[in-house]
DNA sequence: TCCATAACGTTACCGACTGTAACACACGGA
DNA sequence: TCCGTGTGTTACAGTCGGTAACGTTATGGA
């Protein structure tokens, strides 16, 4: 099973997908009235479709309606556009990333460490 | 000064990148020879162009040749490409990113916790 | 039974971006 | 002055996302 790579999305298709993460399962007139956006049902439901094509949803139907719902959990999808990036750009060296991160500023080095220590207390104690 | 987005880069423009950062500087022909692809000279200088124009290169003129050089290092370029995931696909938490992660079998938890020691000391010492 | 309506799929168009390159222009040395 | 070397300009085709009109199908009510 191959992947699509999710920073190829527009930007219509993140606001939906992360508006079906959010609701859990979306019917394609529940994401146009969530959405907020003055469009048509015909684009939604394009929008809709192409996520699914891409991996991100998959649909049951209810009574001849479409109810989507994710087929990867947001986690997952971001790690896997991580994981992109520390190849294309820190030579596939997360510790790479992780400086780079702390140097940019984007995150505390304290905090870093504090987070790396719950992820693994919490992994830990699933398992 | 605003940035621009990485993961917008294709394929072409990633590997010519990739190889300024790897060499330090270059110009247009070392790029070319140093690529391997059976591409001409107004290819790359066009790449060059555009990658200069998006703000991951610069160029300084040495006696009318463009050596170009990385406007920003990889690490924090990788950076913000990450934040941005977070952003999009965490809801900003870094945290659910890391999990994510570890979900995903990108990364070991306790792999995670001795780079984010091994960072947080490299930091600490610097400063 | 038959149609209106609701839901879906198909097809399309435009603009933006990338890969790729031809061509024109400038300048310094032989 | 003329050529080579290196640069900028312009262009074109292919792909993708945003957007949507239109055609199709099935179901429930008159």
């Amino acid at each position: 099973m191959e992947f699509h790579d999710p920073s190829e999305l527009g930007e219509l298709e993140r606001a939906v997908l992360t508006l079906v993460w959010r609701l859990g399962s979306a019917t394609a007139e529940t994401v146009r009235e969530e959405l907020g956006r003055p469009l048509k049902d015909s684009t939604i439901r394009t929008v809709l479709r192409r996520l699914e094509e891409k991996g991100y949803l998959a649909h049951e139907v209810d009574a001849r309606t479409f109810v989507y719902k994710p087929a990867e959990l947001p986690g997952q999808v971001a790690g896997r556009a991580v994981q992109r990036i520390v190849d294309w750009f820190c030579g596939g060296s997360m510790e790479a990333l992780l400086v780079g991160m702390v140097d940019s500023e984007l995150i505390d080095e304290a905090e870093l460490k504090r987070l790396a220590a719950r992820v693994a207390a919490k992994k830990g104690a699933r398992k």
